[in-house]
DNA sequence: GATGAATGAGGCTTCATTCAT
DNA sequence: CATGAATGAAGCCTCATTCAT
């Protein structure tokens, strides 16, 4: 067969947590899906977070794959931190991503031990630090205002955050969404006339 | 007694929501902080959601209240959307605001009939609305760049959820990082000296 | 009606845990020969093992009585110890006392807390305590010889384990086998006829 | 290697039979420790309760044959009896002999196959027919108290089953106990002077 | 002989909700 | 209005055993 059972475990349960979120997903569904036993998953995963820990690093993995190759070739600072913010949300909506699990699932409530935390936070931050790099670039090549680099990348990243909530979540986001949240990262790092940086 | 066992529950409720959050979040937790019974619950609010809504829309209520009293006595559109920004901020690290209900718990998530889901979206727009309007008054006044008020209101919104889940819920946030994000929304909106507005 | 469900499960879980042992017997037993819901268990009782707490207390307590009872009406320190191995026996074999508990489960391997356990021993302790004080009036009116009353007591509980296993745990156990294990208390204990005691 | 896999198996599941009884003992576990496939158990012994009464046959007949070994030396009938149960007792107490196997897992409790339980109190029955052999030698040579040979060994056995559970498992044992469990076998069979045997 | 992925029944426990008092 | 015993469905997880390799 194409996929191992595991993957196909791995694949439904990234599904199901972006659909359903933490809570309503359960092993039974995700057995389901999968067309596998639901003794398989503690087999494979140890337990329901384990497994989640599983999807969520998995999601990270390739998002952050995605944002190196991004920026790597931009021009310069400014592109690299515009293109990394379009990274973000272009990954955020192709459903192929399974970005929803993200999303849907929170790993602050969602996952009771500290240890999976860390590691998922740890993950998270190399997400931030290719952000930071950016953003240096920036303030070396002259392209942005003069700002503080983990100030500013933790700021745009929350930006993300919240006009990507805004726009799976809720019923608010308006069309040309995304595209006016670029414009807004912009015009706050653009360097003012007239002023040295 | 000061609170009456129907006000003593909702606040048990609103703080229990929270701190653990939804699902963690049981009857018999709510009615052993309350002091009562446990059928008292759905006596008084029918069911689990039906709860979740009045702890949600008191906390809304609230917040709305803030939001309107600060951007009234503001001196002009930029001072109202930064007010509004500020207070949206003070308002989410107040213990007493119980606002962690709003950021533990997702109305987009653990409430699944449509119609609570309706009831408590209408008073978020309320909430987008009073932006919209502080940003109106700047576009008026001049004392802000030329946007799109919604799509802004949205984008400030959206990175108002960012920020604050990111100082609430992840050890990421740096110090300071309220004060930088409030000049990050400045920059974005500041008019652009020698462009015609 | 006649017993409370709470009662009438602590007396069906009795009944299981004498006949089937401690992994034997489950949830679903119990609740279908109490003829109550699953769920009652842990709201009366919290979980498994604290309800098996509750039915070996019981029966210990119960077990206590007697031995008190009896060994208050004993003419002598010989005579006290021999009606506390007795009183002993006849328990054990009187279905109505659910003693089977306390053979067909241990407490030192079913209780994995050690809080239960604790509470557990310090009953049994008072079981030893009864026979102590029988062996110390024996010394003290010299009806029996000179021995270390703890430890006596000790040997003498053991063997009252003992033999109590082999009657109802195996099939070794010979006709009289009881009366033949007071014989050897009695004469374990009798004094050296010719010796100072 | 040493050891065969089977017998890194057997040696796994006696310590962990010791160590855990019979319920908390998984395949799992036993394979973790022996360092083998799971899938080996039931390939080389059939089933979980065959694997156990492997392990409890090879601890009854190393016990076996350190009993007949010691009684076959000693002087007289009641030196026999004595030896056979300092015998016991040390045996009991080597962890080398893995025999908790045979105090923490109950051939009568977790042992559903009768065959499998007749097998194993055959060898039990060998066990006791050492010590009544012993008590023959003593009412022969006259150097113990008149008494019924076969009743008499069950109460011993018995004493021995007691006196060990106190020691191993309970937490009352005090110092110097197998000693005068000694002294109280002694006294419970030693000849009456001044009386015919 | 040896492996370990795979199975699936069943265990304990949780919990929103009902209802008699 | 107030109580909390009672329900039962459903959740996660365990584990002996099977089987293809």
């Amino acid at each position: 067969m194409a996929l191992t059972k595991k993957e196909a475990l791995l694949q439904a349960a990234k599904d199901l947590f972006g659909e359903c979120g933490y809570n309503e997903t359960t092993f039974k569904k995700i057995a389901e899906r999968a067309g596998v036993a639901m003794g398989l998953m503690t087999h494979h995963f140890g337990n329901k977070e384990k497994l989640f820990l599983a999807c969520g690093l998995e999601v990270l993995e390739n998002f952050l794959g995605k944002l190196r190759e991004t920026t790597a070739q931009s021009p310069n600072g400014m592109a690299a931190i515009l293109d990394y913010c379009k990274a973000y949300l272009d990954f955020s909506i192709d459903p192929s991503t399974n970005w929803l699990v993200l999303v849907r699932c929170s790993p602050y409530s969602d996952m009771k031990t500290t240890a999976d935390r860390d590691i998922m936070n740890e993950k998270f931050l190399e997400i931030h630090g290719v952000l930071i790099d950016a953003i240096k670039r920036g303030l070396d090549d002259g392209s942005i205002v003069k700002v503080e680099p983990v100030q500013t990348a933790t700021i745009i990243v929350s930006l993300m955050v919240g006009v990507n909530r805004t726009r799976v979540l809720t019923p608010y986001a308006p069309d040309g969404f995304y595209e006016q949240a670029l414009e807004f990262v912009k015009r706050a790092i653009t360097p003012v006339p007239g002023q040295a940086s």
